[in-house]
DNA sequence: TAGGCCATCTGGTCCT
DNA sequence: AGGACCAGATGGCCTA
């Protein structure tokens, strides 16, 4: 059995159309990405974002209202620590990023012109870590895995 | 044009 | 107190 078959098998079927394993790696940017630090924009111009991305909605939060039943503590931030809670936000986001770019990189990717999203990623490592496990229990089936 | 994916902002909660 | 983590909301881009 390959891992086609297995993909197609397990608990995690992918696309209908993922029928052809590409074992090369797959290409890292097919679209566009933050791939210089967007986290560079330091706090003071990051305080021109701030005018202009305003509050976009308020569905959560003390604004509109929600906010009794669950906050035990309100904790008021001001401008300049919003600001640098976005900045840490957008670094921590580009670092599990990079962590799903590494992790492209290690599953063998289907021939497949659009570069694997972070769900498919994680589902594909799934049914390959399956696969290698299967495998290496069919050719060693005393080892403890 | 609808739906998928993603970046970003944001507030709440957890942890140090 | 403040950083890390998380999840919801929103808007932009792309593709079928």
């Amino acid at each position: 059995m390959n891992l086609t078959e297995f993909a197609q098998k397990s608990t995690y079927p992918l696309e209908p159309n993922h029928e052809q394993v590409d074992t090369a790696p797959s290409s890292p940017d097919d679209q566009t990405r933050l791939s210089d630090s967007p986290w560079s924009l330091d706090l003071e111009t990051c305080s021109e974002h701030l005018v202009v991305g305003a509050p976009r909605y308020y569905s959560r939060g003390a604004l509109h209202g929600h906010h009794h039943s669950r906050s035990k503590r309100r904790r008021i931030i001001n401008v300049v620590q919003r600001q640098a809670a976005n900045v840490r936000e957008r670094k921590r986001m580009y670092s599990l990023n990079e962590a799903f770019d590494d992790l492209r990189r290690k599953v063998p990717t289907f021939a497949y012109e659009k570069r694997l999203s972070r769900i498919d990623t994680l589902r594909l490592a799934i049914v390959y870590i399956s696969f290698m496990s299967e495998l290496l229990e069919q050719s060693c089936p005393n080892s403890p895995i």
